[in-house]
DNA sequence: CTTGACTCTAGACTAAACTCCAGAGTGTAT
DNA sequence: ATACACTCTGGAGTTTAGTCTAGAGTCAAG
């Protein structure tokens, strides 16, 4: 598989996928005669775990370090605990900060549709949220 | 209040504060007749707000929406139920993801204490993890 | 009314994570 | 054998979220 294909595949650009080799993320690939890079599925893989991970907001340092836990079968090694353990702790406290972030969110919505069903649309002119977004267009185009 | 003070009660420094004021994230503040900024425990909640959405992987540009929801009591208007409903999904999305990874990460390490209680430390030298971290220690210092 | 700590603005600089570009080479279909 | 899409490298440019600096002004205490 070649660069472009890659890049198809799994939505990462190939100027990114390049990077991501330079930064060792991805190991310095397979070449042909010519010097064009070839990829395997495991690659793919890879670069799909790249980017789920930075979903969960990891620096790709950090992605460096999960992806060297990842997939090597879990050796006898103290190094490797620590570094699971700190990244476990990281993983939990956005866990419990998101938890309460989505109830927060989840209540307002209950309230914002109790509202709704009896209010209706004609208080849109003074909606909070509106003006905060006019008012932060009208900054950004007239500054 | 002043900034200094603010800065130092929220752990945010001076200049992130203006830099903050700029992005029309903190209103315009109230000045002293020397033009110093003052501020009130209103701010220091909005800062610290700021702060842990970020922990949460929100961009400033997403806090600012975060924050015109925040605060003021929801009101009848079918776009604040967009930006809530949208912002719920992005957060429940990651909430499913983080979960799967505290999993994947929690039976590594299940598996690592095992294999630390009966292995040992005599293979340190062919941990995986650690010789991943050796090469790009040595890619880092001598490229 | 001077000292010392604090604050002001504008603008330059930084790090992370890309993204784009020029100029050159590669691979393959016809 | 040449056209055309694809890829190469090195380096410059971009965005986000700050951080730093210079030079000037402010405020409270003595």
């Amino acid at each position: 598989m070649q660069i472009g294909t890659v890049a198809k595949e799994t939505g990462v650009s190939i100027d990114t996928i390049r990077f991501y080799e330079k930064q060792g993320l991805l190991r310095r690939q397979l070449r042909t005669n010519g010097g064009f890079r070839l990829f395997e599925d495991g690659d793919v893989e890879r670069l799909k775990f790249i980017r789920s991970a930075q979903e969960l907001g990891f620096s790709l340092a950090e992605i460096g370090e999960l992806l060297a836990l990842q997939g090597e079968q879990v050796a006898a090694c103290s190094h490797v605990q620590e570094l699971l353990e700190s990244k476990l702790s990281v993983v939990r406290e956005k866990l419990k900060e998101l938890t309460k972030l989505e109830s927060t969110l989840n209540s307002s919505l209950i309230k914002c549709r109790k509202q709704a069903r009896k209010g209706g649309d004609a208080l849109l002119e003074s909606c909070p949220v509106l003006n905060g977004i006019r008012q932060i267009a009208h900054r950004k185009t007239k500054p």
